[in-house]
DNA sequence: CTCAATCTTTGAGCAAGCGCAAAGTCCGAC
DNA sequence: GTCGGACTTTGCGCTTGCTCAAAGATTGAG
């Protein structure tokens, strides 16, 4: 394996402000990784024994319902750690990561957690921070759940997925990695039929632009005043 | 107000453990509060300056949308801390937290949050838990949200209850507060006529017995197959 | 006791969105 | 190229649960 480059590291928020020697080391205890689209980086009730960033790439991460049903409950982009479930003392992963666009990870060993805890005072408080703005995301997605209708959730996902990964080209912004219509109506919480009855109504009104698992959006403000309408 | 006794928190998990002249020095630190039912005992968006001990009663934490809906996040039962937004980075409290029965709480101001973590080593990890077991809740709710039908998620919603905070009777367990159809309604995402008209029925077949803002199970397993029944 | 406020019940009509089914399309493997 | 599998589209019927409306019940304040 290739050594790999300090700067990966010095401008996310749990390592910045450390110095060349500490991160060295960091990267020294660490795996990098890569996983295909749809492969599984840990799966719901494994024993929580590594904690991941993602360097780049896109994951969701889901939970099965005992019939089957998946949902999304969390979206992880560039930059962020996951896999932490050490940091909220649980033993195991409570849902499965899925590498939803090709991902590279770093990949430490649980044992280290505590290590990085007490050598590096600002990563404790990073890593709570980020427990913090997860749990706040879930929230919202809940009561979005809760009070608004599925044309406002599928526009609200839409919106959240160009935001964290759009790529725009010259008719819009597209998301930059494959997705189903599957994909998003586990992502809010309702069947691919509706989806794609929905896509393609947007698709007649010129505010949406979608082939094979490809999506663009054309007109964001649309979009946008359709996630407002309250259900 | 009356010296605090130190038995209050000798079982509690966040302290427990702790000898007695710790404890005694966290009980001076504390003020402690009663709430009369439907009191805010904080508001959504007010500065986190204070954390909080449920001694006694039971607690609903809700998010409201700019349309006014409200809607019920969290639920805590008594011996947790709640208020706790300093411990995932957070300045604001991101919900409001409303006394759904009687409470009686110990109350510190948050600069004693790194007091506390930095003298009593088993503080932390604690409270990462409770973190983590509300992470997880959380994620259970919205999956009820997204699969489940609303006759499955009222059910839910008061198994859950009875298990927390049932008082047995003679009949069957007894919700241990004053709950209306408004309450259930935003725990569950649907309306107060829905719910309304579900304990009816379920009254009728004497699965449920209500009165006025009291609601007794008479016929748990009833609703366990409720609760099961997929959409 | 009386009144007002809050909470609850129930009806009727309606629309959102689901389930089912079938056909069409795209893509990668060989 | 061709084949199979995965993905998408669309129609139709129907159920769930919402909205609107109005009346009844319970409670607590004065």
């Amino acid at each position: 394996m290739p050594r790999l480059d300090e700067s990966l590291l010095t401008h996310l928020p749990p390592f910045d402000g450390l110095s060349r020697t500490d991160i060295r080391r960091i990267l020294d205890g660490a795996v990098s990784r890569r996983f295909e689209i749809g492969a599984d980086i840990f799966r719901e009730g494994e024993p929580a024994d590594r904690f991941f960033l993602l360097l780049d790439g896109y994951i969701r991460v889901v939970r099965s319902t005992e019939a089957g049903e998946q949902i999304t409950v969390l979206h992880i982009p560039a930059g962020q750690l996951f896999g932490i479930a050490r940091a909220i003392g649980r033993e195991t992963y409570p849902g499965r990561a899925v590498a939803a666009a090709e991902c590279i990870v770093l990949c430490w060993p649980t044992g280290l957690w505590d290590d990085f805890t007490r050598q590096y005072p600002g990563f404790s408080l990073s890593t709570a921070r980020t427990v913090g703005v997860r749990l706040g995301e879930i929230q919202s997605r809940m009561q979005e759940l809760a009070t608004l209708h599925v044309e406002a959730r599928i526009a609200t996902a839409l919106l959240r997925l160009i935001t964290q990964t759009g790529r725009p080209t010259e008719a819009g912004v597209e998301i930059d990695f494959p997705l189903t219509r599957q994909d998003l109506s586990e992502m809010t919480g309702t069947t691919l039929h509706t989806v794609s009855r929905l896509l393609s109504a947007w698709q007649r009104e010129g505010v949406v632009q979608s082939q094979h698992r490809r999506i663009t959006v054309l007109d964001r403000a649309r979009l946008e005043a359709c996630a407002q309408h309250r259900g």
